[in-house]
RNA sequence: GCGGGAGUAGCUCAGUUGGUAGAGCAUCAGCCUUCCAAGCUGAGGGUCGCGGGUUCGAGUCUCGUCUCCCGCUCCA
């Protein structure tokens, strides 16, 4: 089976099984919107648990919050995102092929530059020891009108991007004789402006209404309430702070399912530290997340670090956590050192101190931030598409037969445990139920009567119950029943007063938190 | 936005030169009472993506439109 295969069936086991389905399917759907079913909140629900309390109870210097979606509009102007959220976007029309606005013109500028460079050299030459490259620059005619053309279209370009103004961009465009490196033509369409953020309107009707912004990362949430934090909660360097929460993208493409969505759900952690430390935090937490990661145990050679070459605005370091999904290796988590920039921006734009006094060296500082910031939904799809089995098995005749099977981490299954009555006689259905109800406080449970037991069986292995539990008629005379293994199929028959606390050493978050 | 593919039952699909909408699986009820799916009987479920046109008659022909999937553009 191919990997496209693979992630196709995937998708179809999703919806068959009640993970994930499409949002809005009775109106044809919306794209890159997906909803999770009655099996899929239960596994999301238990990777986020095993994240929150990874983060906020194996640290004691970290804490949790829950901010709003909403935020000031000023917010996300000192982060940066209105500002290179925005793309500027143009079509040539005979190549079809579309390009951002800004990078074309950037890349025009880039070219006029190395006209003068060769001037330069050329200069250089024929000069040889006398040349004076400053005197040059300023004197020769030819590389004066470049370089003042040069800074007009520059300034101009800038001012444009600025006032939004996109008829000067394109106008720009036209001017600079820009043709499309395909199709060599200069046929192109308006320039449009997408923004990557989602707006809305905040206030009564018209008139008074203020855009606001949809956030783009949770991130910014904990940078502006980080002295809140850190004084309401005594909070000494280095500390952190952990969020879950939905982010939005209004992305131009959004695909593959559920890895890429426009509205998608993070669980971030942003750790303040010591200027100067932010190094040593960063190697901290990348060995802390792919621990995290491995102590699942899908598979230690689907995981590699990938390093940025190209940093964000933000950053001095970025190294990606990247999973092999069946679509090639791709990003999971980020983890990233932001410098102060955050926080330095947001003491300038709202003008108050966002500064630490540290007892120890009894200076004030801004803090440096060490991010981890993974994707829920990306996490969830990673689970899944490690856990997804075809396998085949021969049965007690020798003939061939295939079951699917989500080898799910036990932790993470949505459904725990699963009670069936051998038969619907004899007082079974009714033992089942007593033993069912002891349990179902602490674990999700599922009773099942109908069909065959080893169909029961099969529908839980689709689902990636680990145990399911058969009473029979021996349990009515000694209390004792059946545990079926999932991944191995076979059973053991246990005392049934011993259910609660095999249980809880087998599918409790506790042995995984344990493992990390 | 461009190019390609696809929309018929919950799922997979069939549907003849245009003639009243079908199968398997799944679901539900009953029978069978069984430790690894597919035993028997019966039932429910479709504006054939949507809208116009041609026609006595359209799932089928035609025009338009919408949506989804894949590729490209984009992804701080």
């Amino acid at each position: 089976m191919t990997q496209e295969d693979l992630f196709k069936k995937l998708i179809a086991h999703c919806k068959e099984y009640g993970f994930v389905f499409q949002s809005s399917e009775i109106y044809d759907g919306l794209s890159a919107v997906y909803d999770y079913a009655q099996n899929g909140v239960e596994l999301k629900n238990n990777i986020r648990q095993y994240w929150w309390d990874s983060m906020t109870r194996l640290h004691d210097n970290i804490v949790g919050l829950d901010s709003a979606i909403f935020m000031h509009p000023k917010v996300w102007v000192a982060s940066g995102h209105v500002g290179s959220f925005n793309d500027p976007l143009i079509d040539n029309k005979d190549s079809k092929k579309r390009y951002r606005a800004d990078v074309l013109i950037e890349d025009w500028i880039a070219k006029q530059e190395e006209k003068i460079n060769k001037e330069v050299k050329k200069a250089k030459k024929r000069f040889g020891d006398d040349f004076d490259e400053k005197v040059f620059l300023e004197t020769n005619k030819r590389v004066l009108d470049v370089s003042e053309k040069i800074s007009t279209v520059n300034s101009r370009m800038v001012k444009a991007l600025e006032d939004n103004n996109l008829a000067d961009v394109k106008k720009l465009i036209e001017d600079c004789d820009i043709a499309c490196p395909i199709s060599g033509t200069k046929n192109w369409t308006d320039v449009r402006q997408f923004n990557l953020m989602f707006e809305t309107k905040m206030g009564s009707v018209s008139d008074d209404a203020n855009s606001i912004y949809l956030r783009p990362e949770t991130a910014q949430g904990i940078f502006v309430n980080y002295l809140n934090v850190q004084k309401t909660g005594r909070m000494k360097l280095p500390f952190g702070i952990a969020q879950i929460g939905k982010a939005f993208r209004n992305e131009i493409v959004a695909r593959q399912f559920i890895f890429r969505m426009r509205e998608f759900e993070q669980m971030e952690m942003q750790y303040f530290v010591r200027p100067g430390e932010e190094q040593k935090w960063f190697e901290f937490w990348k060995e802390k997340r792919m621990n995290w990661h491995k102590a699942l145990g899908l598979g230690d050679e689907k995981y590699r670090f990938h390093e940025h070459d190209k940093l964000a605005h933000y950053a001095n370091a970025a190294f990606d956590i990247e999973f092999k999904f069946p679509f090639g290796f791709k990003e999971v988590e980020g983890i990233h050192s932001r410098t102060n920039f955050d926080l330095s921006q947001h003491q300038e734009h709202s003008g108050k101190k966002l500064q630490y006094f540290d007892p120890e060296s009894k200076e004030s500082y801004v803090p440096y931030v060490v991010e981890t910031s993974i994707g829920l939904d990306r996490t969830f799809l990673l689970v899944l598409a490690a856990a997804y089995t075809e396998e085949k098995i021969t049965k007690d005749d020798g003939t061939e037969d295939e079951r699917i099977v989500l080898r799910l981490p036990p932790a993470l299954a949505p459904v725990k445990l699963a009670v069936f009555p051998l038969t619907k006689k004899d007082g079974l259905p009714e033992k089942a139920r007593q033993i069912m109800d002891d349990l179902k406080i602490d674990f999700n449970c599922q009773y099942e009567e109908k069909d065959s037991i080893g169909k029961r069986y099969r529908r839980h292995d689709a689902i990636g119950t680990p145990f399911c539990i058969t009473i029979d008629h021996q349990t009515i005379e000694d209390n004792t029943v059946t545990i079926r293994h999932r991944d191995t199929m076979e059973q053991e028959r246990v005392d049934a007063a011993k259910l609660m606390e095999i249980m809880e050493e087998k599918v409790s978050l506790k042995k995984l938190l344990r493992s990390i």
